[in-house]
DNA sequence: TCTGGGGTCCTAGGACCC
DNA sequence: TCTGGGGTCCTAGGACCC
């Protein structure tokens, strides 16, 4: 079944920095952040310092994705740190997928730097060459490499496109895996991480070989279906389909780590207050009602509780959704500091699918009336133009 | 580890129903 | 309640991915 199918997968070579650099060179930057010890990170002051891609000059420093900038200076103290733009990446990720949406139809976006795109075997006498020509193309239309791995299911052609980095084509064909896949670390496996890893390591699997080469009943009697899951990848078994993107969202989420801990309880619903305007214009921008909300808090000490709300009647509302998420955080915070808060919206429906009470009909009508207003004074004149809740 | 933000999926326990 | 079995829904938490 899955013979007559040839899959690629795309990575994009350290993504938010190779589109930070092509950013900068375009608006007239001397410095090609690429060739230099480099990172793209957050603010230290307001916490969000952490590592979100390195250049490859910063890898022998031995800086690592998700460490603190404060650690990753320690490490290599002429290290420069590039704040990320997200509308740039965004806007260098619809420039990928539209040249590679030339070459099938069949193409499934993974993130934001990431795709598979599905080709039928016997349209395709050459794959290599075919994805050194696409990696050529990209490199000189769009100013920045990637990977490409080749195989003929999803989970080989990303396990492949991980092999050898940057601007390289790989494949781990399934006559192959033995020699390519099996001596990697079983950490490299997709789906396996600290947790796992740590788990099986003291069941003496250590490689991604030893995996595959267990007892399939020991695991699934261990892990659950994420036992079998972990030994099907780790021989190559994956059956998945390239789907086009027409997976529908399912949760619709905004959170902040906050620059100073919290302990106020006004302090806290100002900032769930703005996170709640942000989730709801992203509902209704994609015409969708939710009937579940839910409240997340990390504390100064790192632990994490949520606290979740289903409603009767599924709302795209901002008060509504406001009036629960304060009633939430009142009922789950216990007192600590708090360093994040969050909110989530979920069960989404297609607006106008709901069936609702005619009092609930008349509030809604309202409170839309309300956010279509502003909204679009939003769209027009931007965020700040315009604030609901005043500023007290 | 001086530890971001946006997602998906799974599990376990309890409530409730027949 | 010396109190079964099966199904569904809800909630909380945690693992994984980028």
């Amino acid at each position: 079944m899955e013979s007559n199918r040839m899959i690629f997968h795309v990575d994009v070579n350290s993504a938010f920095l190779s589109w930070s650099a092509v950013e900068a060179l375009q608006r007239g930057e001397s410095i090609d952040i690429r060739t230099i010890p480099s990172v793209i990170g957050g603010d230290e002051s307001s916490r969000r310092g952490v590592v979100l891609a390195k250049s490859v000059p910063a890898k022998p420093y031995g800086i690592v994705t998700g460490e603190s900038l404060f650690s990753a200076r320690r490490k290599c103290p002429e290290l420069v740190v590039v704040p990320p733009n997200f509308n740039t990446y965004e806007k260098c990720s619809r420039n990928m997928m539209n040249l590679l949406s030339e070459y099938t139809p069949l193409i499934e976006q993974y993130s934001i730097d990431e795709c598979f795109l599905e080709f039928s075997k016997n349209s395709m006498p050459d794959p290599l060459k075919l994805a050194h020509s696409i990696k050529e193309r990209i490199s000189k239309e769009l100013g920045f490499t990637v990977n490409i791995g080749i195989s003929n299911n999803k989970l080989l052609a990303k396990m492949a496109s991980e092999l050898n980095k940057p601007d390289k084509v790989n494949t781990i064909y399934p006559n192959e895996i033995k020699e390519k896949m099996w001596p990697l670390q079983v950490e490299e496996l997709f789906m396996v991480g600290k947790r796992a890893k740590e788990k099986l390591n003291k069941m003496y699997i250590y490689t991604i070989g030893d995996l595959a080469n267990y007892n399939v009943d020991l695991l699934r009697d261990k892990f659950k279906s994420y036992g079998e899951l972990i030994w099907q990848y780790a021989n190559g078994i994956d059956n998945s389909q390239v789907a086009e993107n027409d997976g529908e969202l399912k949760v619709i989420s905004n959170s902040t780590t906050l620059a100073a801990n919290i302990t106020e309880r006004n302090e806290a619903h100002k900032v769930l207050l703005s996170l709640v305007e942000n989730v709801a214009l992203r509902l209704r921008k994609s015409s969708k009602h939710c009937s579940c909300v839910s409240v997340s808090i990390r504390t100064s000490e790192f632990k994490n509780y949520s606290h979740q709300k289903k409603m009767m009647n599924a709302t795209a509302s901002t008060d509504k959704i406001a009036e629960i998420t304060l009633q939430l955080f009142d009922e789950t915070w216990k007192k600590e500091p708090i360093r994040l808060l969050g909110i989530a919206l979920s069960h989404l429906t297609e607006e106008g699918y709901h069936q609702i009470s005619l009092f609930e009909n008349i509030k809604e009508d309202k409170n839309r009336a309300l956010d279509n207003a502003i909204d679009s004074i939003r769209s027009k004149y931007g965020e700040a133009a315009i604030k609901r809740y005043g500023n007290k």
